[in-house]
DNA sequence: CCAAACGGAACGAACGTTCATTCCGCTCGC
DNA sequence: GCGAGCGGAATGAACGTTCGTTCCGTTTGG
């Protein structure tokens, strides 16, 4: 039973180890740039044995997705402090979102270059709600408060993001003369401002 | 030689048209995502024709993309008026990029999709210093003249491009309530306070 | 307690398909 | 009628996927 268990701890980590290498070629390469046998090579498993796990690229690319905006998801919102003035409650949101993206840079890159691809089914469409309601509430309540401007939260949602995702990418060009993380410290207060009331 | 002239047309007219085609489709499907006959398809040209007016797939998203940067570029910088005070210029350089991506937001796509993508050559990505060169001139004469945040300006205008991109893919995902027109004229005083200093 | 047989996971060569590209018969303007 | 330019079938490479085989951990009969 002790063998039967490791067993599936080996199946467990292959697994993983091919969602690893994906993550990698896909964010790099893109879906359809990404052979795969080169994934499997990366992953360190025959190509034939991708398939055991996964039954095809379509099925391996949308697992990877569900994956990593549950990853996201839960940065952003395990244990959160519900309690807390408007511009420490921004602050709270845009620090776990720069984390993220600072622990998991490919990961980042791969939500983004994938979001509403046409290869993503229905319940990886359906993952993006899982991050995106619970954020657009929180806007609402501080647009209510009065510490937002009276603008649509899904505008300044998007001016925030689209901030953020400007900035993983200008650093990934090489186009900033500071690390990332310092770069997105910096920015904080900067976005803030472009919400606040 | 009105002959020469009207066949010489008509050739570019094809050119074009491929050009055009491709445009929807990379900017829909990706480069990888295309085949090349239906591109060709589109255009209303046969498979081999295409290969008439560009030497290669590669050799065709690189002019696609060359091309595209040089019209942003242009409708940019095109009779830019050059004395006015920081909010100002500010106003102008945001509402043109954004009349640039509400009235060719395929290209716009595009351009964003492909940006730094690995089958680009050292010409296409030589034509983004184009665009940026000017517009960091700008920003770091707006900061010494004490109007913007005294932060690299490389961060600014990451921020204020990644807030325009980030509005125009949340109005292709249908996440805004507005049109994208009104939400980028929404957002302009938003994206200006937050660098401003 | 050992060895022989089993079961299923892994491999990677091989399959059919689809791709980018080429090539050649054909058309059409001069 | 002739040559430049076109179309789309042809071509070979590369793709996603499958399949026959190998390999190894476990079971079982002696």
């Amino acid at each position: 039973m002790a063998a039967h268990t490791e067993s599936r701890r080996d199946a467990s980590d292959r697994r993983q180890a091919i969602l690893d290498a994906a993550l990698e070629l896909f964010a790099e390469r893109g879906f359809h740039g990404t052979a795969v046998p080169l994934v499997a090579e990366r992953a360190g498993v025959g190509a034939g044995t991708l398939y055991r796990y996964f039954e095809s690229k379509e099925a391996l690319v949308n697992a990877l997705y569900r994956s990593w905006k549950a990853a996201l998801a839960s940065s952003l919102f395990e244990g959160f402090p519900t309690d807390l003035p408007p511009r420490a409650l921004f602050g709270e949101c845009y620090r776990r979102l720069c984390r993220f993206a600072v622990e998991h840079p490919r990961a980042f890159t791969f939500l983004e270059l994938h979001h509403h691809a046409p290869y993503l089914d229905a319940q990886s469409r359906a993952c993006d709600e899982l991050v995106l309601r619970p954020i657009r509430d929180l806007a609402e309540q501080a647009r209510h408060a009065l510490a937002l401007k009276d603008l649509a939260p899904e505008l300044l949602m998007a001016v925030v993001y689209g901030a953020v995702v400007g900035l993983v990418r200008a650093a990934e060009a090489g186009h900033l003369p500071m690390p990332l993380e310092e770069a997105l410290r910096q920015a904080e207060p900067v976005v803030w401002e472009a919400i606040r009331r």
